[in-house]
DNA sequence: TTCCGGAATTGACCTGGGTCAATTTTGGGC
DNA sequence: GCCCAAAATTGACCCAGGTCAATTCCGGAA
């Protein structure tokens, strides 16, 4: 569809930037490896360049045969289902792993798309069901991650009205990017309105005026992609019910009763 | 809730019955394992037995400290939103897990109830995680198991009609029981209609009004939970679009096609 | 700077499925 | 066998959000 020649030109400086040097360590798989368990890792990952946008990283049905971790840029996941609808599963920012839906099947379930030119770090899956198997350490991290994505799709299926869901939404997001030290009511949308209404089960048109009144409520600032959070408390109130993991935080932390 | 006392007699004639004998072997987490490797799972599991209707397994927030193997009847998982609202997550039928998704915070995420007399196989997860680390077919096959996971929940967030939720729903149990040898086409379902509607972001009154429509179609034949699929091709045709698996299955066999 | 095409917004209208309100059905408990 | 509360069904009505149809708003190419 998109013009795909040269897609395989990888810039050689791309290449070879270990975990170790990586600024997203701690956000992402290695996550709490030591130097040495660290090193084995880089060891099997290969970093790929320049995915530019509209170019897919992996597509339905393919052979799975390794997941990726963003290292900049922005995914987007999407099925096509039997009557040619697109859905989009998610979106994969820096720090996350795209493609552990293919693992049991051994084919990728869905299609990965780049929103942003974007660069992945490609973790082979068989030497890195290896390594999990040699690294204790590295299979605790990848238990975890599993389950936080297994947690957070579940309740992605819940039912919830359309304000609460692109509160949610937002939240999430805001809290995927302060976990990368960035502010957390400064949002740049990866995505377009199309995108992020799908993944809501929304019309554009929806997602659209929701925006508009959420500006008008003095919740939000927002300019195309730009989004600012200007009331964050009235966005937790809104979108406390469709908060991932909000739910669980707040009540360890009992002095935000 | 439900009365309560006595909920912690158990009857002893369930206790330590090996996975070795278990008819699930092939359904639930040992499978593939050889019978050296199933004795070390043995080891670490132990059965719990009758569970009653309404009585809880788990709750959210609890420390997580154990998955759970149903081994017969059924459970429910659910949340609570901060503004009361049950949002039904899942079902549980014999050979499947429950619990996943309170690995990576060690708390649990979400609440068991049982739906039917219930009795489960207890995994401690300190000594499961153990396990897996020494055992490399149980580290792929709980490495399979959580991406299948994973793959339903995506599949289950997506946008579709009432119709296909509904239908998919059925084609999917329908490929649940056959996979335990029951008749793909006589189901029984072991939930009541409010937990079915929440489950699939329904009203009770939509998922009935459905059921009369499908009966009146010809395509089931209801009797409160007994539901005889009559026209198994009809109801490809609606649910097929929500089909978790439906879609890679046939693909991978063309003469479907 | 202008032009163009896709993205986003906005308005008018419509509908799938929710809500509310009665019935009917039924499976235990006695 | 009878009773009752919960479950399911059915009908009437309504509304959140979808659909359709114009604009408007860019950002990039020339």
């Amino acid at each position: 569809m998109a013009p795909d020649r040269n897609s395989n030109v990888v810039s050689i400086a791309h290449l070879r930037q270990g975990c170790r040097s990586c600024s997203l360590q701690d956000l992402c798989l290695p996550l709490g490896l030591d130097g040495d368990d660290m090193q084995k890792l880089e060891a099997i990952v290969h970093t790929r360049g320049p995915i530019r946008v509209g170019e897919h990283l992996f597509r339905e049905g393919d052979t799975f045969h390794a997941l990726y971790a963003v290292k900049s840029g922005a995914l987007k996941t999407y099925t096509i289902d039997n009557q040619g609808r697109e859905h989009v599963l998610g979106f994969h920012i820096p720090g996350e792993l795209a493609g552990l839906d293919g693992i049991h099947s051994g084919r990728n379930r869905c299609n990965a798309v780049a929103l942003q030119g974007t660069s992945v770090c490609a973790l082979p899956y068989a030497r890195l069901e290896q390594l999990i198997h040699e690294v204790a350490g590295l299979q605790a991290q990848v238990l975890k991650l599993m389950s936080r994505e297994l947690a957070a799709s579940s309740q992605l299926a819940t039912d919830h009205s359309a304000d609460e869901r692109l509160a949610g939404f937002l939240l999430g997001l805001s809290r995927r990017y302060a976990r990368r030290g960035l502010v957390p009511n400064l949002l740049t949308l990866p995505m377009p309105r199309r995108d992020l209404a799908s993944f809501l089960r929304l019309a554009t048109e929806t997602v659209s005026r929701l925006f508009a009144r959420f500006q008008e409520d003095g919740i939000l600032d927002v300019r195309r992609r730009e989004v600012e959070i200007l009331d964050m408390a009235a966005l937790e109130r809104l979108g406390g019910a469709f908060d991932v993991d909000g739910g669980i935080a707040r009540r360890r932390n009992p002095q935000t009763r």
